[in-house]
RNA sequence: GCGGGAUUGGCGGAAUUGGCAGACGCGCCAGACUUAGGAUCUGGUGGUUUUACCGUGUGGGUUCAAAUCCCUCAUCCCGCACCA
């Protein structure tokens, strides 16, 4: 069993604290870490810490960086001008997940174009869809998965535009729907758009981008209840019919989807009827709504109608024969779409891994020798951004003017870094293996490990982190470096603990629970105990410092089962033979909390627990071979409290190298089982029967425990129930 | 809007091939010990109009029997969101 710890310590946080203290991230990022061992350890928590990892640390990002050439051999890995989330006061660029949060803090943040490294999850999409069927993961999270991959079928078709040479390439998942086609709409972003707009309209087509641009995302989504967009003055033909549609421009059309462009179909898209409605455009349907249909758009199955050679057939076959029409006559293809965009894979920040890459004069890119690894972070002055989109990087002038040692030219070294996730996309592999400075990984320690059994981590990484590191897990198996295709078999998210208040633990809330000060008060393992009496692990729950004293109660109660006030030895803990029912007791409690243990189900495991001592407690003669095993079944839980138990029973070796009890089956079953007895369903008396009794005798004997209630009633039915119930049905 | 999950005492929760609803803990009530109790121990604790009836978010259904299976609606949580 491996059980590691590492840090993902590269990222925002300590930048931003080193551009406002001057303090270096790695000496800020170095305490951090120590604080949290020293608590992680205080907890007691048996991570092996010859394994530690630190992402941050050169001989680790040194294999990050590695992996990075890796892909770009396997161009996975290419520049790109894109459109990123742009923000003025931080000068740096911001992933769309901290948006959001940067918002919040009233930053501005507005999109602009800017030369990134981007790697091609897209070319995984599929894989990284179909594979996810031999993980056992929660159904939510594969679910979360398929989405954010977001498979769709359909047809890309290209629409010529009358009176010019261009063609408008439109993506949709409803070509059966084509000759509903009223208009087609093209993203302001559009590479189309200037040289589509007719001179009368090329000023409000310009006024009508420009205003698109200053909308971040955000807020093009937030003004979403209400469409906009302009003519651009062009007109399209429908391949369908020949009819001559206008051309739009608005922004309710993504540039980054599809082809940035669609045939709007109102009659079958509410979308596109809101847009229709509003800009008095034609609306056709051409899918028979039911009778009782009272929607405006309709998007279910029907006959087809006013669909031409399509008329009457059913959604499905209607695709399929446009598509296949659409073929023959060159207009068009079958086409499958990802939502999945390729990842946008560097910031302009300082605390983050270099690309091992430089640019030459002649503007080619030399990825650096394996031998010239780690390309390590040089020290700067100030941690601010350079201001102009760039890193601090940029602003030392003597690392990033160098000598490129593959071709001996003069080259620029890359000022980019890599983003927070690149780190965490193979740390697991690295757990295998993480002295070796020879490979990130020997293969022989790769085959054994590998892959991870159990993941447990939090919700927050239900997308993004578990798609990122299964897209490198699976281009390193196909460049034979792993031997699994999946690197996390089956993963648990663990549940958020709330404030006493049920509200999201936070400074600004004041429920936060340090839990240094909570050890103070009831030590480690009452901590330890009672996060895991408090429900099941995947559930979300809130923090109670009663709760906490509950438990505590409990490990006092199980500490005076072995130890008398003066904190020796017990006299009530005796050499005696137990009695059998002690011993079933015994059993019943090893096997419940084995069994609740791989389950994860360690609140009833504990709940189990409570019972045995509950029952051993008022007895003045505790016979020793039953309650010492005992002891071992705590240990996990309650690590320290139990240790010293064991030391006072008189051994002198560490229970730690104990074998877990097993429990003997023939002991855990009762010889003796309650019997419910009901009368038409309702238990009306209950009855002590042999375990294994026969049907018929149970139903007799029932009857004799039943006759106050049978008097002279007629029995319609009995149902026997072995070990369980009996069940007269009676009519009057 | 789409997708996933949840809903059980005053509270956290237990019970899932359909078979005693409320294990265990918190809280609360009573008692014991005590100068004292926010310690410890013992007993009790779903509700009610208590021979009994009602009760697992709502309303219906299947069944001898439903927290559990089916349908309906409601509320909450998580994720995605003009994805054509």
């Amino acid at each position: 069993m491996l059980h590691p710890m590492g840090w993902d310590a590269f990222g925002l946080p300590a930048e931003q604290y080193a551009v406002k203290t001057g303090v270096h991230p790695a000496i800020t990022t170095q305490q951090n870490i120590d604080n949290f061992r020293r608590q992680m350890k205080r907890f007691g928590f048996s991570y092996d810490w010859d394994r530690e990892v630190a992402t941050s640390d050169p001989s680790y990002y040194r294999w990050t960086q590695w992996i990075f050439l890796k892909l770009y051999d396997k161009g996975l890995a290419y520049i790109s001008e894109v459109p990123v989330n742009w923000c003025p006061e931080l000068g740096t660029v911001l992933a769309n997940e901290e948006v959001p949060e940067q918002i919040e803090k009233g930053f501005t943040v507005i999109r602009r174009p800017m030369r990134q490294w981007m790697l091609k999850i897209t070319a995984y999409a599929d894989r990284l869809l179909e594979d996810l069927d031999l993980l056992d993961w929660s159904d939510s999270l594969k679910e979360m998965q398929r989405n954010w991959i977001g498979k769709s079928e359909g047809a890309e078709i290209d629409f010529e535009v009358a009176d010019t040479k261009h063609r408008i390439r439109v993506f949709t998942t409803r070509p059966d729907t084509i000759f509903g086609a009223t208009y087609v709409v093209l993203a302001p972003e559009h590479p189309l758009v200037d040289q589509l707009s007719t001179p009368p309209q090329k000023t409000v087509v310009e006024e009508y981008k420009r205003g698109a641009a200053l909308k971040s995302d955000m807020e093009r989504t937030e003004l979403a209840k209400e469409k906009t967009g302009v003519w651009s003055g062009a007109h399209a033909i429908n391949p369908a019919n020949g009819k001559k549609i206008p051309v739009w421009i608005a922004d309710y059309v993504m540039v980054s989807y599809g082809t940035g462009a669609i045939m709007a179909v109102p009659g079958q898209d509410q979308r596109d009827w809101d847009f229709a409605e509003k800009f008095n455009l034609p609306i056709i349907r051409t899918v028979e709504p039911p009778a009782d249909f009272e929607g405006k758009a309709y998007l279910g199955d029907g006959p087809a109608v006013n669909s031409g050679f399509l008329d009457g057939l059913n959604m499905d076959a209607a695709k399929n024969r446009m598509i296949e029409w659409l073929e023959k006559e060159k207009r068009g293809h079958r086409k499958i779409q990802y939502k999945l965009r390729d990842w946008l894979f560097s910031r302009q920040r300082y605390w983050g891994e270099p690309f091992p890459v430089n640019h030459l004069e002649d503007g080619t890119i030399s990825p650096l020798p394996e031998s010239e690894l780690p390309l390590r972070l040089p020290d700067v002055q100030s941690y601010k951004p350079a201001g102009t989109g760039e890193s601090p990087l940029a602003t030392i002038e003597d690392w990033v003017h160098t000598t490129d040692a593959a071709t001996g030219r003069k080259a620029r070294r890359e000022t980019n870094t890599m983003p927070q996730w690149a780190g965490s996309c193979w740390y697991y592999l690295r757990y295998c293996d993480p002295k070796n400075d020879q490979q990130f990984c020997d293969p022989e320690k790769e085959k054994y490990w590998m892959p991870v059994d159990t993941y447990i981590g939090g919700a927050e990484h239900a997308v993004l982190h578990l798609l990122y590191a299964r897209f490198w897990h699976k281009v390193l198996y196909d460049l034979g470096y792993v031997s699994t295709k999946e690197p996390f078999m089956k993963l648990i998210n663990q549940g958020l603990i709330l404030g006493e208040d049920s509200q999201k633990m936070s400074k600004s809330r004041g429920n936060v629970v340090n839990p240094d000060d909570i050890i103070n008060e009831y030590g480690a393992d009452s901590v330890r105990l009672y996060e895991m009496f408090m429900g099941p692990l995947t559930q979300t729950k809130p923090w109670s410092t009663r709760g906490v004293e509950g438990v505590y109660r409990f490990l006092q109660r199980a500490w005076r089962l072995y130890v008398g006030p003066d904190g020796k030895l017990s006299p009530a803990v005796s050499p005696d033979d137990p009695t059998a029912e002690q011993k079933k007791v015994l059993h019943k409690t090893i096997k419940k909390v084995s069994e609740d243990i791989e389950s994860l189900s360690f609140n009833t495991a504990i709940a189990q627990m409570m019972i045995f001592v509950n029952e051993f407690t008022p007895l003045e003669k505790r016979p020793r071979t039953v309650i010492e095993p005992f002891v071992l079944l705590l240990a996990p839980f309650a690590p320290h409290l139990a240790e010293e138990i064991w030391e006072i029973l008189g051994h002198d070796k560490s229970l730690a190298y104990e074998s877990f009890p097993e429990f003997d089956p023939e002991l855990t079953v009762d010889d003796e089982v309650t019997v419910v007895l009901q009368i038409n369903g309702k238990v009306r008396e209950r009855m002590m029967s042999p375990k294994g009794m026969s049907k018929e005798d149970l139903e007799r004997k029932a009857k004799e425990h039943l006759t106050k209630w049978l008097d002279s009633k007629e029995i319609v039915k009995i149902i026997v129930v072995p070990d369980k119930l009996v069940n007269v049905v009676i009519k009057g």
